[in-house]
DNA sequence: TCTTGACCTCAAGTTGACTTGAACTGGCAG
DNA sequence: CTGCCAGTTCAAGTCAACTTGAGGTCAAGA
C-alpha cells in the first residue's frame, strides 16, 4: 500500500493541507510516518476524511467527530450517541422540510405580508416546533 | 399598540438583549424610539425575530437574512433567491436523511469496520452525493 | 431629592474551524 | 555539492455571531 504525501491527500480529498495538519493536531486523522520532515498518510485517510466531511455536513463538530471516530479504523462508535444524533437529525430534517415549504410558498404567495398568510404561518409553526433543536453549519465551499 | 422594552422582547423572544442590540446594529430589527435612553420595540418585532431564528436554523446567515427581510414588514423577498435556497434545502435534507440512516445503521450493524459494510457505504454515497452543497449551523441552545 | 438598577455605548473577548506568514528543513535534480 | 521548493512549525490573524466588561445615563420609587 503506497503512502500519500500531504498534497496528494489534499488533492484527492479536497481538504487543504493546512486543514489536514489542523485535523492531525486535533487527533482526527493520523499520519503514519515521515519522509524526512514530511508527513505520509495511508490511503485509508481519504475515507476518514470523507466521513469527517459528512459528519460536519450533518452538524457534528470536529470534537464530536474526534470522539466518535477513534484513532484506529473501525469507528468504535457510541451507539447511543449515534441514535441520539439520528433523532436530532430527524428533528432537523422535519424543520428544514417545513422551512423549504415555507420558502417555496413565500416565493409564490401573493399575500401582502406573509405574516397574514395562514399557509405561511402554518409552515412556520411546523418549522419552529420543538424549540429548534439542532442544526447544521454552512459548509465552506 | 403598546411598545416593548428590550427585556420584554428578550423574554418573549428568547433572544438575549445583547443579541437584540447586535441585530439592531446589523439592521435586522429596528426599535421605534426611546424612552429616555432605552429602546422601545413594536410587538411585531417578535414575528421578525421568529423569522430570523427560523432563517438561521435554515442556514441563512444574518447578512443574508438582513438582505431578504428589509426594514419594513412584508418581507419583500427575492423570489429567485428563495427558490434557490429551497433547492439547497432539498439537497441538504436528502443528505441529512442519508446521514441519519447511516447513523442508525452504524448503531446496529455488527460489521467490524463500517467501511467494510456495503449498506453503510451506500448511505455514505447518497449522503455525499452532489459535493455537499449547503448545511445549517448548530443552534446555541 | 436622591438612589437604584435596568439600560446604554463601545471596545474587547470568545468559540470553532481554519488560513496565513515568517522562518526553517531536507530529499532530490542538476 | 548545492539549490530549489514543497513541506514543516508556531504564532497570529480571520470570520460569524455573539457575550462580557467598564463606565455612563436616567425614569421611577422612597
Amino acid at each position: 500500500m503506497k503512502l500519500l504525501d500531504i498534497s496528494e491527500v489534499a488533492r484527492r480529498s479536497g481538504v487543504k493541507a493546512s486543514a489536514l495538519r489542523y485535523y492531525e493536531d486535533k487527533g482526527l486523522i493520523a499520519s503514519v510516518g515521515r519522509r524526512g520532515i514530511r508527513r505520509l498518510f495511508e490511503p485509508v485517510v481519504l475515507q476518514r476524511l470523507a466521513l469527517i466531511r459528512l459528519g460536519q455536513a450533518g452538524g457534528f463538530s470536529l470534537d464530536e467527530l474526534a470522539a466518535m471516530l477513534p484513532p484506529d479504523d473501525a469507528p468504535t462508535i457510541d451507539r447511543d450517541a449515534l441514535l441520539a444524533k439520528a433523532d436530532d437529525l430527524d428533528q432537523t430534517i422535519r424543520r428544514l422540510s417545513a422551512m423549504r415549504d415555507a420558502l417555496r410558498h413565500a416565493a409564490a404567495c401573493p399575500a401582502p405580508s406573509h405574516f397574514e398568510c395562514a399557509t405561511f404561518q402554518r409552515y412556520l409553526k411546523v418549522a419552529a416546533k420543538g424549540g429548534l433543536p439542532a442544526a447544521v453549519p454552512p459548509l465552506q465551499a
